[in-house]
DNA sequence: GCATTGAATAACCAATTCGTTATAGAAGCA
DNA sequence: TGCTTCTATAACGAATTGGTTATTCAATGC
């Protein structure tokens, strides 16, 4: 409550929400089919509040919903902010498509005379692989750039 | 943590690195070419120290290499981390690409929870587009849990 | 040798995270 | 109604995170 105003990015969110085995394992578990919370909590060596915590991550990152059924209440896996997630991502493939070494880095430039002819995957002319369109980076600069003017 | 000694996975380490969106806005930064600590923290409204620790989380991580030039370190963008995460969302990839009623999908599961009365999977999934092959899945297994799940 | 520049470290703080146990609440059943 | 089952919540605690300022360390330049 401290805090001005709730940063609430939803990439933010899907990430610090796969950054826990047991979030993803859970996330597993629901490519089986939906679950109900203790049916989730079974194979973990942990208390059945600690897994309501986590399904309670998982869906505010949007990637889990949940249906009250009976005195049940089933998790079901909701993918789509995955594919926002791995979009961002996307977005470095070049990065890691033109793998060299920094010192294989000069042998690329000199194989550069070989001209990028196809899709221009393999070695990638240079160095820096020129910058991907990521358009919507300033995310950051929002949130931290109107901070203390010391 | 009362755990004896952290498994520290690679992915978890990389989702955690990506949650943070300065670190997301460093890692953008890089894709313009290397830099020195001094030139990555002036866009941010935070301190020296600050944005040091954040290039140590991504160095941790992977996702940064660092080279001493003179007096400036310099970091260098390091894609292959990303690679594998983005490796590990595809497998979701046909959760998103199939879209069904999250109902009855709920329905399904509880036909099958009422049913089997167990975790025996009936053949009318309707709707769950077939497990994908998340192998790996066992990384959770190994710091969670005391019983065997797949 | 000595001052300067650039970055890391130390010490601290507030907030969050991830777990616990104990309790409360909601829905079905005798 | 009262009991049972399933899940959420409260209250707590240890560890981590993300930031700060002050200081130290390392490499250059003079």
């Amino acid at each position: 409550m401290l805090t001005p105003d709730a940063p609430a990015d939803q990439l933010s969110d899907v990430f610090a929400a796969l950054a826990d085995p047991t979030r993803r394992a859970i996330l597993h578990r629901l490519t089986l089919g939906d679950a109900r919370v203790g049916e989730l909590a079974e194979p973990f060596a942990m208390s059945q509040p600690a897994v309501s915590k986590h399904l309670k991550v998982l869906e505010g990152a949007g990637l889990i919903s949940r249906t009250q059924v009976a005195t049940s209440r089933f998790s079901h896996l909701e993918a789509e902010p995955l594919k926002e997630a791995t979009e961002y991502m996307e977005k470095y493939r070049r990065f890691w498509n033109s793998s060299f070494d920094k010192l294989d880095e000069a042998l690329a430039s000199f194989t550069r005379a070989t001209g990028p002819a196809g899709t221009a995957r393999s070695t990638d002319t240079k160095h820096t692989p020129e910058p991907p369109s990521v358009t919507d980076e300033n995310e950051a600069n929002e949130e931290n750039k109107e901070r203390s003017d010391d």
